[in-house]
DNA sequence: CGGTATCCGAGACGATACTG
DNA sequence: CAGTATCGTCTCGGATACCG
């Protein structure tokens, strides 16, 4: 593709692309909640799999977002943890999930219309 | 997968997947700063592909986010902007902004801990 | 328990070519 | 100008199996 006209708009996406999938978004809402879990309790409670929460897991605590606390007992622990720049990353991931929950119910709605409408324009065609 | 144990994750998960990818986001944030924008103003503007501009607009529009405004002149000429449902995801969405240009630096400074560490590591073993 | 390694299918995405 | 169609590539992400 072509660089982008605009350079913030290619720092913004580098950045997205960082720490804006989904997983990532869900975890640090999880930690955000429950202050720390381990490695099983975010797995059953986000219902992501083994690997990709090890994959995101990793990247966020590489981008700095999230600690990794190993007690080397038996069985063996890990604790995770958000970091103060992942606490700093909460308040804009926070009013997204809030706008998420809020008009899920309208973008529904607006979905149905469009289809609805799409499919009218079908029988004229 | 297993289902989430926590239904509210599904839930944002949802809406995250509708308007939360790198393109849907970019988008909006551009045409809460210009206000109206034509097709190829877009693309020009966010380095982004034809084809998934074309998509990713069409995808907002049936989610209520994005009105489309066709004036059918020589040579045609399309209008995108904000719909209300999709000027309320502004605030969201620019915190989301703002956070990502501010903690780039903070970022990359610890992605760049993180690896020098890990090549550290590397020579021990 | 908390991972890593491997495999594989599905979808994302870009490049290109074509249309009204 | 504003798309659609088609194709090939590449990444995402689940399933499975195995290790400390």
């Amino acid at each position: 593709m072509a660089e982008p006209q605009c350079p913030e708009c290619g720092r913004i996406n580098e950045v997205l692309s960082r720490v804006g999938d989904r997983w990532s978004v869900l975890v640090v809402i999880s930690l955000a909640q429950y202050g720390v879990l381990r490695f099983n309790a975010l797995k059953r409670h986000l219902g992501i799999s083994q690997r990709m929460l090890s994959l995101t897991l990793r990247e966020l605590e590489r981008d700095g977002l999230v600690s990794r606390t190993y007690h080397p007992t038996i069985p063996p622990k890990v604790e995770y943890a958000l970091t103060p720049l992942g606490e700093s990353f909460r308040e804009p991931v926070k009013a997204l999930g809030l706008w998420a929950l809020e008009h899920l119910p309208a973008i529904d709605a607006a979905r149905a219309e469009y289809d609805a409408a799409a499919e009218a324009e079908k029988k004229t065609a």
